[in-house]
DNA sequence: TATATACGATACTATTGAGTTCCGGATCTA
DNA sequence: TAGATCCGGAACTCAATAGTATCGTATATA
């Protein structure tokens, strides 16, 4: 959700007379927001920061967001689906082509910066429920449903049986690639992921494993 | 400059005359770290939380570490290994019995503390890679060890093939547990667990997805 | 028993950062 | 054109907290 459109952070209404609110301004505020936050984490990010990236005085922010944490809340929503278009899925006739199809340069770098927010979030999560489900719903579903649709187009094709625990598996790849990038520290890079559909997702849904062949 | 001539926390040295340290009060100076960083994050714990919880003075976290850095380091690092017996893992005979056993409700419950450790720690792992470290080795590395070297050992006796990708499938369990708790936030239980086991893990290495009758 | 040091408790200092207010200048509406 | 409100910027208030110092007391060594 963004901020409403004819009122700010504090329910002030358009003015009928004097200057109206620049709302370009909003898109360069959040964009800054999500950098630093990326950068130093929740607590480590300040208004200041914020303000001074976006080239904007703390006024400005203020007048829009009532508080930092709703800034963050904000930033975080607005972020939901940048960079994943569901109506454009690969469809290579295979599960397998489908799940190496999704593995792209760009996919992962932008993947990157989205885990350095989660992690930065983190600690907040248990704490703001709303935080929790802006950042779930923003940096992590968006993944987990790509797979997912493209297992149950698999399933409606009759390739794999529609007993796999699609909920579970969809949500492999997304999981691991945190685990490890935040946790384990270690590159997410193609071989990782093409690890993961062939040594896991397959195997699961009943396709054996098979020693990939240059397929992929 | 520093206060203290014989002792102090970069470097003690036991006092000619006077009284001991008394390293009883220790261990209760790390417990209530662990708790307060659990229940507040890194950020949100400060050193009059612990020293009260602890009911301890100040001058005494301080008398033994330099900063609240190193007391959270030394905190993380002293946990290491305090649940989880690699001496007697389960030997049920079958991978999935072996698995299944490892499932116990005070696991699950200090599993979750541990996390919650973890979330706290988040947004300060990519800033201090000794805490980084730290953490990986006392809350993720001892779970991964346990299923690989049940997997190992199923190897061992020819019940799976040599060929499973063991070193990533020995974090599928951890990093889903981690992901559901603090990002899906939903519970982890038993049949979760269970589902991961029976749904991922078992099929991923060739055991052919079986309706689980009544085994576990 | 005298001395040095640890202890818990508390007061203190210095810094940081959220949020507010004010400035001079720009811009929109009446 | 005039007044209201925006803008970036900077100064300000106020609360929180890391870290230091001190007090009265307890305890171990010589």
């Amino acid at each position: 959700m963004t901020q409403l459109d004819h009122t700010d952070a504090t329910g002030e209404q358009t003015p009928k007379l004097g200057r109206k609110r620049d709302h370009t301004r909003d898109a360069d505020i959040l964009d800054a927001a999500l950098e630093v936050l990326a950068e130093t984490g929740y607590d480590g990010m300040t208004i200041d920061m914020v303000a001074s990236r976006a080239k904007a005085g703390k006024g400005t922010l203020y007048r829009r967001w009532a508080s930092k944490g709703e800034l963050v809340i904000d930033a975080v929503a607005c972020m939901k689906n940048s960079d994943i278009d569901l109506s454009r899925l690969p469809d290579t006739g295979t599960l397998r082509g489908d799940l190496i199809a999704t593995i792209k340069s760009r996919s992962i770098e932008d993947g990157e910066k989205k885990l350095q927010i989660m992690a930065g979030l983190a600690s907040m999560l248990s704490r703001d429920p709303e935080l929790a489900e802006a950042a779930n719903a923003a940096i992590v579903e968006p993944r987990a449903t790509v797979h997912r649709m493209l297992m149950l187009r698999a399933v409606d094709r009759g390739e794999i049986s529609a007993d796999s625990d699609i909920e579970t598996l969809s949500h492999i790849t997304p999981s691991m690639v945190a685990y490890r990038s935040l946790i384990q520290r270690k590159t997410v890079d193609r071989a990782f992921l093409v690890s993961l559909i062939d040594g896991v997702l397959l195997p699961a849904v009943g396709l054996a494993h098979q020693v990939p062949s240059r397929v992929g």
